[in-house]
DNA sequence: ACGTTTGAGCCAAACGTTTGGGTCACCACT
DNA sequence: AGTGGTGACCCAAACGTTTGGCTCAAACGT
């Protein structure tokens, strides 16, 4: 708080003015327990420590990265931070962060593979210790890349190859809502099954699919739309899906924003969600139980992704084994899939 | 792209490649390009160059950092990233800084003293240049601290005391969503009001009455209740308005999200938005016009807001005169007043 | 009594830039 | 022929840490 309006201290003034090496200084100050132990005895350490309370000493970053080639600088990656899943996660890997002595920056990449590269090369030239990618696409061509050049990274949210990630289990997630929807009686149902390049709505499309499979019931392709994740997006794909023929009595959006969409396009239609076409999401977003018809949606626990998958980046930093790490989704019922009738 | 796999080219590799004193190719490669002229001719310039690009040098920003006391780090504050208004405004400020070579990164205040002053401790000690607070308290005492010690900084959507500011014209927006309401003959009118130590939430609100007040109508206290600005507060809020003796036939919530809840609760009391009750917002959130009921609201710049504010950081840090910018609000009608009955 | 250990520090060389001076040759004037 | 300018460089000192090696006295073991 006291901070004298002027420079900031520095080791060697501490070093002056308690009289000692300012690498002893460093060591006791910014060093191991150990390393501290070994540099002065019990006295002089608490003198040194009172010196640079006194002077409210915060050592410099940057000189200290210089020195030791190490950022404790994290990159981080997404589509769009104005995305409140990958804002939530963010929020995770952030926390985490910080817990670790650790700072993050993040930037979007639209999902956008230029724009990816171009972020990447960004982050590294700010010299990162490593990366948080929230924006993988399924094929990798791109993160295989970036492991060939030897860089440090992680996956969060959406899973690629075999690079290490922290998930949802979307695949478990989809068959949940496979089975809300059985145990409902549904069985012309479909499914807004966000982007193609996206690992999250892939799984949780094939864990839903495979589900209704095992339940003796194949959904047509037709009835399997793609979109964006949001809901202008979701919108679009569910009036695909409305104008069919036979319309499905239950859908499954692979996104929260993309099943309100499904909502208002129901509303447009004059049909009543839960009533006349049930309506699953996915994310419980905060934003689910307050819609004025509550949606029924699967939890993912984003920050604790987000916390995991830093924590995963630092297993990784550190040279020990990482393996992919897989959250547990939960079904949570409400009001858009109660109400509606045993389909045909 | 062709990152050696190994370390980082230096000056000192390129220096000894061309052949040329690493101060020679520290102006041509980084130094303005008037140092860069004086400092070498066409020809080694070009040299110079062309080691950089074989060698794929990137500056290390830690090391000039180190020695020019200039960290081309900005930090920023938002009270939740995961609210999508602070999130977009936070792209605005990102995308901006990208554009001028900076770099950025957020902290989460949760609105909350002890972690503003944690956080903003944070980012001072990771030596930033200078600060935007997108969480400002409208009584500022802990920005007056801050200015004190002579800490650059901007807000950014919220306004306090007289620090320099980016905001968006809260007030002007308050009376255009009073002028709508007149226009439809609401007088009985409610206000979710936000929070009240936040300036977004009292100017809108201080605009909204002040403009039903010029046309003779006095809302009463009563009618007026703040709110957390998320769906859950909108929602309490709504309810608390909506259970008086004589409800109001219209609701302005300052936020979206709070609208959206409220749309809820009138649900709940089995109102219909738009017809019994004229609901409308703040933000145009993304999702406003994808709702069920599309929602009316005011249309704020956020993603400007956060560029323009990172430009006027970038006129303090310079040291030039900056003075608070106030954007211009536009109010987009959509069904959640349009077909309201004129008021009794 | 003499070599060995240990505790408590000090020394100095990095890390990769930036930047305020040089230096030195060459040309242009007068 | 001497002076001044200028173009094209080079030198070296910083910036604040970290870290592998020293040193040196006191304590210890036998």
């Amino acid at each position: 708080m006291a901070r004298t309006g002027q420079r900031h201290a520095t080791l060697r003034a501490i070093a002056q003015s308690a009289g000692v090496d300012v690498s002893t200084v460093s060591r006791v100050l910014n060093g191991s327990p150990e390393d501290a132990q070994r540099a002065a005895s019990r006295q002089t350490a608490e003198e040194i420590r009172q010196w640079a309370a006194r002077l409210n000493y915060r050592p410099n970053p940057h000189a200290a990265s210089l020195r030791t080639r190490r950022s404790n600088l994290i990159g981080v990656l997404v589509p769009r931070l104005s995305d409140l899943v990958l804002a939530t996660v963010y929020e995770g890997i952030e926390d985490a962060a910080a817990r670790h002595g650790m700072t993050t920056f993040v930037m979007n990449s639209r999902d956008q593979a230029a724009e990816q590269r171009e972020r990447t090369e960004l982050a590294l030239s700010r010299r990162v210790d490593g990366l948080i990618f929230g924006d993988a696409h399924i094929d990798g061509a791109f993160l295989d890349d970036i492991a060939g050049q030897q860089v440090p990274f992680v996956l969060v949210n959406r899973r690629a190859g075999d690079h290490p990630a922290v998930t949802c289990d979307d695949y478990e997630g989809g068959r949940l809502v496979a089975e809300h929807f059985l145990e409902l009686g549904h069985t012309r149902v479909g499914v807004i099954a966000g982007e193609p390049f996206a690992s999250t709505g892939i799984d949780r499309t094939t864990g839903f699919l495979d589900r209704y499979r095992e339940a003796g019931v194949d959904v047509p392709a037709s009835r399997v739309v793609h979109s964006h994740f949001d809901a202008a997006g979701g919108r679009a794909a569910a009036d695909r899906l409305l104008r069919s023929r036979a319309r499905p009595t239950a859908i499954f959006a692979v996104n929260d924003f993309a099943a309100i969409g499904a909502l208002g396009a129901l509303r447009d239609q004059g049909l009543r969600p839960g009533h006349d076409v049930a309506i699953a999401g996915y994310n419980d977003t905060p934003l689910a139980a307050e819609l004025p018809i509550p949606l029924t949606s699967v939890r993912s626990p984003m920050h604790e992704m987000g916390a995991r998958a830093l924590e995963l980046l630092l297993r990784v930093l550190a040279g020990e084994p990482a393996a992919s790490e897989r959250l547990t989704p939960a079904l949570v019922v409400r009001a858009s899939s109660e109400n509606a009738p045993a389909a045909t």
